[in-house]
RNA sequence: GCGUCGGUGGUAGAGUGGUCAAUUACAACAGACUGUAAAUCUGUCGGCUUCGGCCUACGUAGGUUCAAAUCCUACCCGACGCACCA
């Protein structure tokens, strides 16, 4: 009892409000709390990042006790300003469930919508719609200018020169009335949103004197914070078929495996320190590491029978350079020109490009086993194989 | 209301009359190498091309000029400062 719970309060924490005696005092005299985490429903698909929090949800809600996944709707509606490249277009209510109902299916292996302790959802429009300017007002009445001001995203911006408008100071004030709202004993979430969570706790303690915990969870970075942006662009999404998934981690850098291993697979503290210790050695390949990696996280999402196959499918294709076995196919008329075929079935982004790729010798003709070397090659049928991972079966009518 | 500054490619951010399809960084793509789609190094990175060039792009619309991202005018959008503060 003791050991579990030690790891549901400290695996992947990065910290916790007010402190981690007080939720594990709490949690030991048998309490059932209630629990949540906010996710903003904008985009269709969530990502292994997301799986953080959402992971530490699911170990709260086998711990008995009762989750709640709120989708912040309303939150989300109002949009970014900072974010100008999306000028974040207004979400409708058949989108916002659409999301929903593909968040469901992408975390249906985390959490638990049915069974006698279902997740519930939420919808944080159902509140924040509803409120009255003078609710606003008492609301803003809770904070200060300068708490506000605290905010190292503020203070940045102060000294940048750069704008900060008024609803942004309202955001973690909505965010924090969610807790309010829903009457929660406490919140998780990644720990760049420590703010708006604390925020909350504070709501909390001054319109319904309550202690609300908040943990903040670890995130998943590499372990000098700098590769961050690099693996942005490979973050596996939930929706991404094995091999993809299984392609992405494996391309993770290599200061991110310990990380993973802590914050988004099953195995044991043990083997974590395993790991750990491994790593620290020069006889160790980490790619071997990363390999376990990717087929515990591939699994958690499409099983083990699938993780292995993709680890094979992979094997094959990167490492014995093989023409991996789902690859896309189409047909073309006899004697076009491979240009237009590989730009009109939008393998290759335009004839520049193609004219670019065939100059650098990056395209081959895998059944010859031959490069292309002419702008003028007519497509063949077969296999093409363009840079090392782009693949495609050409069939002649 | 007055004044100041600014709006540039996927992003950040240079450039202030021709040498600008636009420095650089990040992202992306390719090659080499390898331990892999890691790391590192090298190259590419608007479109079309008969490889000579051509076309489209620096907030929008006009104008000046042989020539404009760069100058002028109007407009739109934004920031900052001052004033106003019912």
């Amino acid at each position: 009892m003791n050991k579990i719970n030690d790891e549901l309060l400290t695996r992947g924490i990065s910290s916790i409000y007010p402190t981690k005696e007080f939720l594990q005092q709490r949690i030991s005299r048998g309490e059932k709390l209630t629990i949540y985490l906010g996710v903003d429903p904008t985009g269709p698909t969530l990502h292994l990042g997301h799986v953080v929090a959402i992971k530490k949800l699911g170990e709260f809600q086998k711990a008995g006790h009762k989750v709640i996944l709120l989708m912040g709707d309303f939150t989300a509606m109002i949009g970014d300003p900072t974010d100008k490249s999306a000028a974040r277009k207004q979400l409708t209510h058949k989108e916002v469930m659409n999301n929903l109902k593909l968040y469901k299916k992408q975390t249906s292996k985390l959490l638990s919508f049915s069974g006698k302790n279902p997740a519930q959802i939420k919808f944080n429009s159902k509140w924040l719609s509803k409120m009255k300017f003078e609710d606003v007002l008492n609301l803003a009445s809770k904070m200060t200018v300068s708490q506000m001001l605290e905010r190292d995203m503020f203070q940045k911006r102060i000294e940048e020169g750069k704008p900060i408008f008024m609803h942004e100071f309202m955001y973690p004030l909505m965010q924090g009335y969610d807790s309010v709202a829903m009457d929660v004993d406490g919140e998780i979430g990644g720990n760049d949103q420590t703010f708006n969570m604390l925020c909350g706790r504070d709501l909390m303690k001054s319109l319904k004197n309550k202690e609300k915990f908040v943990i903040t969870m670890k995130l998943l970075e590499d372990n000098s914070g700098k590769k961050m942006g690099k693996t942005e662009g490979n973050m596996a999404s939930l929706c991404d078929n094995a091999d993809d998934m299984y392609g992405k981690i494996m391309s993770w850098t290599d200061g991110l495996i310990v990380s993973a291993f802590e914050l988004c697979t099953n195995i044991s503290l043990k083997e974590l320190e395993d790991i750990e210790n491994l790593l620290k050695l020069s006889t160790t390949n980490p790619k071997d590491l990363k390999m376990r990696l990717a087929v515990e996280i591939t699994s958690i999402f499409h099983g083990e029978k699938k993780a292995i196959l993709a680890q094979k499918s992979w094997e094959n294709t990167f490492h014995n350079k093989e023409v991996p076995d789902n690859i896309e196919e189409f047909s073309i008329i006899k004697g076009t020109l491979l240009v237009e075929a590989l730009v009109l079935n939008k393998t290759i982004s335009s004839k520049t490009d193609f004219r670019r790729l065939v100059d650098e010798g990056a395209i081959t003709y895998k059944d010859e086993e031959r490069k292309i070397t002419s702008h003028k090659e007519i497509a063949m049928s077969g296999v093409y194989k363009i840079g090392k991972k782009r693949f495609c079966k050409i069939i002649i009518k």
